[in-house]
DNA sequence: TCGTGCCTTTACCAAATGGTAAAAAACAGG
DNA sequence: CCTGTTTTTTACCATTTGGTAAAGGCACGA
C-alpha cells in the first residue's frame, strides 16, 4: 500500500499518450517549440486542448516527452556499431543507416536541430546522460581501430561529428536542398554515395597490406 | 519631379535602423522568428517598440531586411573562391574562411539555420535569386577543374553541400558539441585540422604527377 | 439501475504579444 | 526664437496562447 508506484496506464491512456507525441512531433519539428502551439498539436492529435493537458502536464512537459522517447530510437545507429566488425565497414554501415533515418525520419531530425539550436534547453540533461556516454564509448572504439592501425588516423570525435552533420544535413536543410539540387537529378541515391566516398577515402588505412 | 524614389534616409535613421538590424540578429538567431519577440528586440536595440515600427513595417519586415542584408556577406566565401587558382587550394582556402565564418560570426549561421529547418518561408525568393545562381557557378567551376583531371572525381553540389553541412555544424549545433568535445581539448584547432584532412583525402587527385 | 471512476468537452481566464493613436519632444532651417 | 518636420514616448488595443474549472459523458461492475 505505501508503494508509491503510478497505476498502470491504461489501454486507453496509451493510445492517447501516443497519439499526442506524434501529433507534438509534426508539429514541434516543422514550427520549433516556441512556434508551435497547443492548439496545432491538439488538431493533429484530433482531440482538444484541454484533453491534452489531461494527459501531460503542459507544454513542456509534451515537448520532453517526445524528445526523451525518440533519443534511443535516433541513436540506435550509432548504438549498433559492433565493436568485432570490420572497422571500415562499421562506420560505412553507420553512415548508411544514419543517411537512412534523414530520409524516412526527417522529422526526428529537425526536431532536435531545433532544440539544439536554440542552446539545448530542455535536452542537456539527456544529452549528457545518454549521448555523452554512447558518444564516448564509441569514440574510444574507433582511436582502438586506427591504433590497431586497421583506419587511417583521424580524430575519432571530429569523426563522428562530421558524420552527424553530413547526414543530418540532408533533412534539416531539405528546404535549401530542394532549391538546389534539380528533381531530375539522382537525389538520394548521389547523397548516399557521395557520403560514402568522402568518408570511405578519409578512413581507409594506407594500404599496408601485410 | 515625378519621381517615385523615397527620401534619402537621414543620419540618424541609419542609425537606428543598423541598430535594430543588430539587436535583431542577436534576438532571432538565439530563439528563431516565432521565438523572438519585438520586446526583446527593442530592449536589445535600446530603443521602444513602438519605434521599431517606426523603423520597419514589422516584425516579419526586420526579420527579412536582417536575411537579406546579410546574405551577400554570408556568401562571400564561396564568391571569393577564384576560377584561376589552384583548384585544390581555392577549395580548401573556401573551407577555411567558411570555418572562420562559424568561428566568428555563429549568429549568422544560426539565422539562417532556423529559417530554413522552418521551410525557409521567408527566404525562398532569395535562395532562388542569390544563393542558386553562385551555387551553379561554383558548381560548374568545380566540375571543369575534375573534368581537367586537377580533382578527383566527385558530386560538385554534394561536395558543396558537404562543406556547407559540416562547416556550419560547428556554429549550429555548438550547444551539443560543447557537452561532447571537452573544454581542454584543440577545439578549434582539431576541428579545422579535421576538416581539412576530410577534403583534402577526398579531392586530391589520383597521384597522375606527369 | 445505480454508482464510480476514468475520460472529454465547454466556457473561461490571465498573460504575452504584435501593433496603433496621438501627443510630446527633439531637431532642423530661417 | 519661431515653425514645420522628424523622432520618440506614453498609453492603449485586439488577438493569440498556455492553462484552468467544472460540468458532462461513458464504460462497467454490483
Amino acid at each position: 500500500m505505501a508503494d508509491g508506484a503510478v497505476k498502470k496506464p491504461s489501454r486507453i491512456q496509451l493510445r492517447n499518450r501516443k497519439k499526442i507525441m506524434t501529433a507534438a512531433l509534426e508539429v514541434f519539428s516543422q514550427h520549433g517549440y516556441r512556434g508551435a502551439t497547443l492548439d496545432q498539436i491538439a488538431e493533429a492529435a484530433g482531440m482538444s486542448k484541454p484533453n491534452l493537458i489531461y494527459y501531460f502536464d503542459g507544454k513542456e512537459a509534451i515537448h520532453v516527452a517526445v524528445l526523451n522517447a525518440l533519443m534511443d530510437e535516433w541513436l540506435a545507429p550509432l548504438a549498433e556499431m559492433d565493436p568485432d566488425g570490420d572497422p571500415l565497414q562499421e562506420i560505412l554501415g553507420y553512415i548508411r543507416r544514419k543517411m537512412e533515418m534523414s530520409r524516412k525520419y526527417p522529422r526526428e531530425s529537425r526536431l532536435f536541430a531545433n532544440e539544439i539550436l536554440q542552446g539545448a534547453p530542455r535536452m542537456a540533461p539527456h544529452l549528457e546522460s545518454t549521448l555523452k556516454p554512447l558518444f564516448e564509448e564509441k569514440c574510444a572504439l574507433i582511436e582502438g581501430w586506427a591504433a590497431d592501425g586497421r583506419l587511417a588516423q583521424t580524430d575519432a570525435r571530429q569523426l563522428v561529428l562530421s558524420i552527424w552533420a553530413i547526414t543530418q544535413h540532408y533533412a534539416d536543410f531539405e528546404a535549401q536542398i530542394r532549391v538546389l539540387v534539380p528533381d531530375e537529378s539522382g537525389g538520394w541515391a548521389d547523397a548516399n554515395a557521395h557520403v560514402e566516398q568522402l568518408f570511405r577515402k578519409l578512413l581507409t588505412p594506407a594500404e599496408t597490406s601485410d
